[in-house]
DNA sequence: TATGAATGAGTCTTCATTCAT
DNA sequence: GATGAATGAAGACTCATTCAT
């Protein structure tokens, strides 16, 4: 019945009512970061859908032209970040060969991301159970492509070792997720550290030499 | 005007009008049992006080006779998975004097727990929002509690060598952490092992290795 | 999930979380009144359900108590008006025996019934858009029982006489919703006649006569 | 300030910005069909003017050239169906100079328009509501001469003979709106005749019967 | 102590209307 | 004259909490 275009931003669109879809891509992204301020402030259900509208510099009734409901919101957050968590992890490792130092990099920048967006990370991993089944779906299935980006990088990296697969794949999920345990434990580790940069050193060191000891024995 | 008692379930107690010590404990538990059941299976701020009411077989008003607001819930039920992780773990390895034995076997029984009450720990990790800042630093100081049983346990297994203390700390925060992992990403790991089983005790050898590697490099 | 308990208004009943039988039965008359107050007045979607509680005598909340939305509410005073209009109807032709004395008596209540509840007939016919599949279902079955009583009186009528059967049913059909004829044409008809009584005197008469001729010829 | 004109479709003319007058009465056409489908499918309230100028092939601000407001549509339908079932009844009756055939075929034909029309008949009574003060009585002066059409035919009629003005005019009143509970009651109707047309038929012999009988008596 | 009805502030969402281009 | 994005007031409904019995 309603005729609604749909924006480029996912893989599973958010219908809205406007025709002009720069102006829908702008828009979005003013709501993506009021969102994002909101929901690490106080959580998906706490915050309000005014308060968003408010940070995002949108009226409310404008707000709703861009999206259909409050969940609609917190699908394109998450949206956004997930694309930029693996775009990051896919430049930095666009100009190197050497598969050693490939699978570094991406773990390097992993860590870094997941520290830089440690906010929206940690939001994402709360509000979940926000998201209606399509969109669960598609973020799962977004998950499951970067984890298989650092199963590759691996494989790359064992090319001529002969490497239990299952144990391969084990290896990816547990690598992939190490640094979110920085975003539940911070408080610990920002007490205990000179510096988070240490840490995070010590981090990846201790990711590194994990997949060698395991993966090879 | 209104005295009030307090229960002693947890250090940071909470409020209540009745005076049974008996009877609280016994109400509570009920309180704890419901709301679990629904805040597992709504999160926090979607589950109603009504339902947990009703869930825990207790009337809206008697309920409120044993908790002074729904935040309270919330921590009795902290309280409550906190104990009993911190519980499990130090039953585990009650009767054991061999440092490394001790270890081995704390590990696995975290690992155990996790997955046992895998529904309850996701849920604390969503729900922290929720908590106000005299919880927060109560169910914080809980957590750091558990952490520095783990990291005991590292300095038994390793007394007679040279370890760098902070690197050490890491090593409790991470190996501590990571059956969490599992947690969040158990569709993944379902579809590609077996049996959790198998993917339990692949992980419980990843994180026994790495400690022996890290620590001993 | 939600144990909810229903009241004996309707066959199909309107939940509630009320659990006092009583109290459910008071509430909904003030309710059905403060409704139908509001309702003639403005129609069924230009009425606030804020102004149909305050006309009841309710808070918001309270209202919310015993209906689960405001196309309950419409519902309810269909029942309602339904059940008068038919018992109104029945108590009429109560003590009479005489088959044309009964259609008679039938005839004049059913008159008078819709002449005097003439607000609500009207705007139960304007609203019959708002209820649900089962409550329109619900709705249609009662007015063909209310139909069928009528049939059932012009059989009794007509006993000896041999009547085409489905002429009767449509005679049934027409005298029965001509009174309502008065609902919509009430401005005009003010204007013609004295009083409204002559007026009804008249159409009384010319539904009587109408049957004689039509189902005798 | 703002100059503006009035289209020619009604006595009460709706005010535009327009000041083509052709183009005013062709979209104009396009708003009534547009409006009819909609408000036919959800009434006037659940209709969204959104809706309303898709439906119509315009844009909102297109639309909001040729009305002031959402009342205005609704005034400008019942102008137009008036106007056609008036307009039916006379090009029915043109030719045709015996009384007794001009009052068959009249009615014959409002019959049939009502038929013809009923979602849209239906629909005016239910939205009569929503119509303004001056609007009202511009309705229902138009429904008075459209009465007046029939009390006309039915002095035509009885010309020769002696009739009780008052009752010729009740009679007018209700032949002219017993096809209306066509309208109301085709449910019914249609599962008790085989088909529409004979119902139809029954039901206009009824009603010149009735004529008869009452008014000769 | 237990019960459950009452309360009303707070939230998401819709939509008629305007107006700059 | 046409377009369609922006506006914000208004409405249905929820639910934590209280309190009389």
């Amino acid at each position: 019945m309603n005729r609604v275009k749909k924006s480029k931003i996912g893989k599973k669109e958010v219908k809205t009512r406007i025709k002009n879809a720069n102006l829908i891509d702008f828009r979005r992204k003013q709501i993506i970061e009021g969102a994002i301020k909101v929901f690490t402030a106080k959580g998906f259900h706490s915050a309000t859908v005014r308060e968003i509208a408010e940070e995002a510099g949108l009226t409310m009734g404008s707000l709703y032209n861009y999206i259909r409901s409050k969940e609609d919101i917190i699908y394109i957050v998450y949206d956004y970040i997930t694309r930029i968590l693996r775009e990051e992890v896919k430049q930095a490792i666009a100009g190197i060969s050497d598969p050693k130092e490939r699978l570094k990099s991406a773990l390097r920048q992993n860590l870094d991301s997941i520290y830089k967006y440690q906010d929206v990370v940690m939001f994402i991993y709360k509000a979940s159970n926000f998201l209606d089944r399509e969109s669960l779906h598609e973020v799962l299935a977004r998950e499951t492509e970067y984890i298989e980006l650092f199963e590759d990088l691996l494989r790359g990296y064992f090319e001529e070792k002969e490497v239990n697969e299952t144990r391969l794949r084990l290896a990816a999920d547990l690598l992939t997720y190490i640094p979110v345990i920085v975003t539940f434990r911070r408080w610990s580790l920002k007490r205990r550290f000179d510096s988070m940069d240490t840490a995070m050193k010590d981090i990846l060191d201790f990711v590194l030499l994990g997949i060698e000891v395991i993966l090879e024995k």
